[in-house]
DNA sequence: ATAAAAAAATACCGTTTGGTATTAAAAAAA
DNA sequence: TTTTTTTAATACCAAACGGTATTTTTTTAT
């Protein structure tokens, strides 16, 4: 690994929570600065813009949260087990600091979609990729018969992160966890409701 | 109505669709000049800064949809039927004027949550207020023997207002309705499960 | 119709914005 | 260890930012 290489990461991880609570439009090339200690010389030379640094921000965000709630997934055994683990670690969302600023998914949506393109694309791929694994999940407990057949599988992923996204946006902005612990338990139940 | 007045709601009416899809931060005040086709003295001397138009743009914003949705629910008699209007008009959004750029309460709430205490307050006050519309209309619903009567408000409102907010956020970034459309029917669904 | 008051346009201000040469320092290769 | 290459810091830039003082125009009250 080079020394561009580390500070690039460097950079990324130092800013990464930034871009997600103050937004792109919000977030200053000055805050990087501050964030990272380091120059914006140093900055242009290891990205070519502001532009470049939020969107690899965003995919440092998500893959992370992807690999935190895979890292938990792995320890479970089934198919239902593990789509639990979405309202077990979504319910405590203000004690982890991987989502204390929301879920990126969740605030880069709503900001990207009218005004960065590039941005947008990238939650698109995010959000695809989220309800591919869902809908592998559902498939492997189908196979496992572990989950009813007959599952409608599109509303389901659609319900369930749906149930999922406003569910944090409610605490974030009400700063009232029985509606996010509502929500959560509401998904339980869906979940266990596809249980055979 | 004095000019003054006039003027402050006609910028209000031109800014906020802008507000609404640009986010607050996003929307410099060159936005607003262009949009009103009026000068920065003018815009300034009808309010005090640009934080004083985001406000009021929000809050017009809020009420349009507000009013929008009880227009609706008006011409329906009975509460269940007044709670499927939301699914109803949802499910269109797209194509719906008012919420083109997204709801104004998911928009506004992933931005202000960190960034804006006089936005989210006015997003809080937004969100409670809802919730006690639909509480209301599961009361009367009660009442009339409509609605069984050992529903879980709390979990009902919070699981219903994140479908919607959960499937507004997937449609405008997919630009698939199918997504919101699952969303939709099973709110639907979700909604007759209460009819007593 | 005219005078007083209010509103809108113009012109200006300092600051911050994103971004770029250029120079200095530190890695990496020889 | 020295030279070359790469990386970081400095210094700079034009443009856009939010905001203000002043002048001109338009309302409004008389």
């Amino acid at each position: 690994m080079s020394k561009a290489d580390r500070t690039k990461q460097y950079i990324i991880e130092k800013t990464a929570c930034i871009f997600n609570a103050k937004g792109y439009a919000g977030t200053s090339i000055n805050d990087l600065i501050e964030a990272t200690g380091l120059t914006k010389g140093s900055i242009y030379g290891n990205f070519e813009n502001k532009d470049q640094v939020a969107l690899a921000a965003f995919d440092y965000n998500f893959e992370r949260l992807v690999s935190y709630i895979r890292g938990i997934m792995d320890t479970r055994n089934s198919s239902i087990e593990k789509l639990l683990v979405y309202p077990e670690t979504y319910r405590n969302f203000l004690t982890n600091s991987i989502l204390i600023t929301g879920c990126p998914i969740t605030n880069t949506s709503t900001e990207a979609d009218d005004t960065h393109p590039l941005l947008k694309a990238k939650v698109e791929n995010a959000y695809n990729f989220w309800e591919e694994t869902l809908i592998n999940h559902i498939n492997n407990g189908i196979e496992n018969g572990e989950i009813i057949a007959d599952i409608n599988k599109q509303e389901f992923v659609s319900v369930f992160m749906s149930i999922i996204q406003g569910g944090i946006l409610q605490a974030k902005v009400t700063n009232k966890m029985n509606s996010l612990n509502s929500a959560m338990s509401y998904l339980e139940q869906y979940i266990l409701s596809v249980k055979k």
